[in-house]
DNA sequence: TGCTTTTTGTTCATGCCTGAACATACTCGT
DNA sequence: ACGAGTATGTTCAGGCATGAACAAAAAGCA
């Protein structure tokens, strides 16, 4: 109507919410936590595993014997992801299947030997990355976060305290 | 070799990481982060759009006239994430894509009336979601998150302060 | 000017995830 | 013991991402 080069006024940016605060500082949450899965996936690929194996592979060492509806909850994925990445590494032999003896639906998820060994290493460079990033934060600050974040957690998973 | 149903000794679980702060602390962070993008798809979705065409949406409307390589890398994705989003917001009338009088390789985007109205909307329901999950942050705590994400961007960026 | 290199966007094969439909197996009430 | 309801895992079609190969256009440089 206006102008030729730009058809419309486009949004008001200064109705535009970036420059609220909570905006800004969940949209650097977001940011940081693309960036993390980026450089973590890349120092993950000289193991010939990918940040979906990394993930079932640490959960099963911190919970042997789960099962693959439980592994899927804690990775926030649906089961049917479990039931395609799972018989890539067991084909790999790096996780076993074995089926629950009084309930015959379950299959239940343990490391192979090897499968222990590459979690380790995989875990030690996790810790090592996450060191790394982590400089820029003292003990205090980067324990802060954790507990604001488990605050935000409990909130979005509707299970506010019981005291309100 | 020793136990039966139990095949191996499996990892230590004292040597596993789950207890040390920043590996928990970090958890914590992931996890919000993947919770937050379930329930904002999921709140998105009467809108008919998803996660994804929001952030273009939105980055349109900050940045009216930016190109996809621009965008792409604003987003974190590779180019042909673009030029796969992109021709279906075009063809529901929400984008225009013209190209660049002076460059003819480049692309411009811009949002038309339509996708500047929808993205309007989006935004303030973005808005109203992240005041209603940050309730249980005061203000300070919240803009502490946003101040010590930024500093470890910058530090995963590789652009640590020239000061150092 | 003319050649090489770089940049922008597209296409294609591939991969992980989703959500619905399904088969199997357990559970509970009667 | 039986049948309805529920839970676990699998399959399949579809969607969004990747990364390499490609075409077109611009920029650098002799």
């Amino acid at each position: 109507m206006n102008k030729k080069q730009e058809p419309l006024p486009q949004t008001d940016r200064r109705r535009l919410p970036w420059e609220l605060p909570r905006f800004r500082n969940w949209i650097a949450v977001a940011r940081v936590h693309q960036l993390w899965k980026k450089v973590f996936g890349e120092a993950l690929a000289p193991l010939g595993i990918q940040l979906a194996h990394y993930d079932v592979l640490a959960n099963i060492a911190h919970h042997p014997g789960l099962t693959q509806q439980a592994l899927a909850e804690k990775l926030l994925v649906g089961r049917s992801a479990m039931s395609m990445l799972l018989p890539e590494l067991e084909r790999r032999g790096l996780i076993e299947r074995r089926g629950d003896e009084t309930d015959r639906r379950v299959r239940r998820l343990w490391l192979t030997e090897e499968g222990a060994g590459l979690t380790e290493t995989a875990m030690a460079l996790h810790v090592a990355r996450l060191d790394a990033m982590m400089t820029v934060l003292s003990d205090a600050e980067c324990d802060s976060i954790g507990e604001m974040m488990r605050r935000i957690a409990a909130s979005l998973e509707g299970r506010t305290e019981p005291g309100a």
